[in-house]
DNA sequence: CCAAGACTGGACTGAACGGTCCGGATTGGT
DNA sequence: ACCAATCCGGACCGTTCAGTCCAGTCTTGG
């Protein structure tokens, strides 16, 4: 048992655990066993598809003992699929999106950075898997409801991040400048982009598109305005 | 086996050909046995996508009697994707792309026209499907490296189609207009308008993204020139 | 210390899948 | 008329998959 819990929590936070949990809940580390489950699944799921993905690869990366160990975390694979989506978008709002925040840089300075950190991380994964949204809507959007309202979330809470970075951006926007259809247009062009590296897997295309993008952006500034 | 060729050829087509055939061969009607099979098949990958479309699927759907029937046709289900893709892309660039060749309207007319019916396109369908390459590219360009070429090829096609319509408009154009880099834009952000559609099923978000892809081309325009 | 609930192991099920095999029908060439 | 090639029918095979079942172990609250 001590083995078993060794295995499944790491490094110096399971002494420190050990050490302090007297009267705690047994089952304090469920929850550390469900992250390790949905982690090992969205690896799985972005390089293979959720098709492409079976229980059986999840329990084997995931280190679980076999199915009935799956299923008490889980109903069914849709449920796994539809929590690793959701995870994977709060990864993304908290980590990707957490430029588009950033307070001490220029509105239109932190979108342009937002996109190159996409080209960036592309271009280091080889131009494998291309946006994890983007293939799961794809792959599920047609098939499952449950994928395509979450997916439409997802993009609709992605839009939102940007418009209200346009918004702030508005001083330097001009008049006409729509921040409802650019965000979309802005997602759109970057996913578009994404799929096709996956596809030709040159470095080039990705960056003409990502600096046509921001040129497109630029053009949406009030006359005289730079940055 | 008059019922059955009835079955295969349909309407006064086969009147005529059962009319003029006496010495031709046996089974010049093979070819049209593969082309149900492939068109057969074509529907329900794009609606299902490829691992979710199985041989007995195309097999009922093209009235095939049974396995062999097929594998005498194809002699795999990668073989048949593969035939299935190239004969998407024929068909696409024979009617979906002839308006970019049709020599009687202005270039950038004319590519305005075209994203404009991808878009009706879209919509009649229910913003269901997207486009059938973005869909394949998405599942399988990391999966299965013949695919990935083919489609390969089928982007750069496409793009070219593009950037022979946007050298023919240079006169219109400003000097610094790169036609690669805004072929592979127009399709990227094509491509993701159309995947986007079919998670959120709103015809607004297509229109818009339509109408600012044909502003970012505009955009590269000599200036004084509109259309 | 015991009962209730949380968790684990592994065998099992039934359906679906891609693909094979082989016997038989149809037909063109000779 | 007969042979070979092409075409068709359907049973069959091995594998994979999602999901079930149950007997067992561990932990905690009472």
């Amino acid at each position: 048992m001590l083995a078993a819990i060794r295995q499944k929590a790491c490094g110096i936070f399971v002494h420190f655990v050990l050490a302090v949990r007297t009267h705690q809940s047994y089952n304090w580390f469920v929850n550390e066993t469900r992250s390790r489950i949905i982690d090992a699944a969205a690896v799985l799921i972005a390089e293979r598809g959720f098709k492409g993905t079976s229980i059986d690869d999840v329990i084997e990366r995931a280190s679980l003992s076999g199915k009935s160990h799956f299923y008490h975390y889980f109903k069914s694979k849709d449920q796994l699929g539809l929590e690793v989506l959701s995870r994977q978008f709060e990864k993304f709002t908290e980590r990707g999106l957490a430029i588009l925040r950033e307070p001490m840089i220029e509105p239109v300075e932190r979108l342009n950075l937002f996109i190159d950190s996409l080209v960036s991380l592309q271009t280091e994964r080889g131009f494998r898997i291309g946006s994890p949204f983007g293939n799961l809507a794809s792959e599920m959007a047609d098939m499952h409801e449950g994928f395509r309202e979450r997916l439409t979330l997802v993009f609709e809470r992605w839009a939102s991040q940007i418009q209200s970075l346009l918004w702030e951006a508005r001083p330097f926007l001009s008049e006409e400048a729509d921040t409802v259809r650019l965000s979309r247009f802005i997602i759109a062009t970057l996913e578009g982009a994404l799929m096709m590296s996956k596809v030709s897997r040159d470095a080039e295309m990705l960056r003409g598109i990502a600096a046509d993008l921001k040129r497109f952006v630029a053009m949406h500034m009030r006359e005289g305005v730079t940055i």
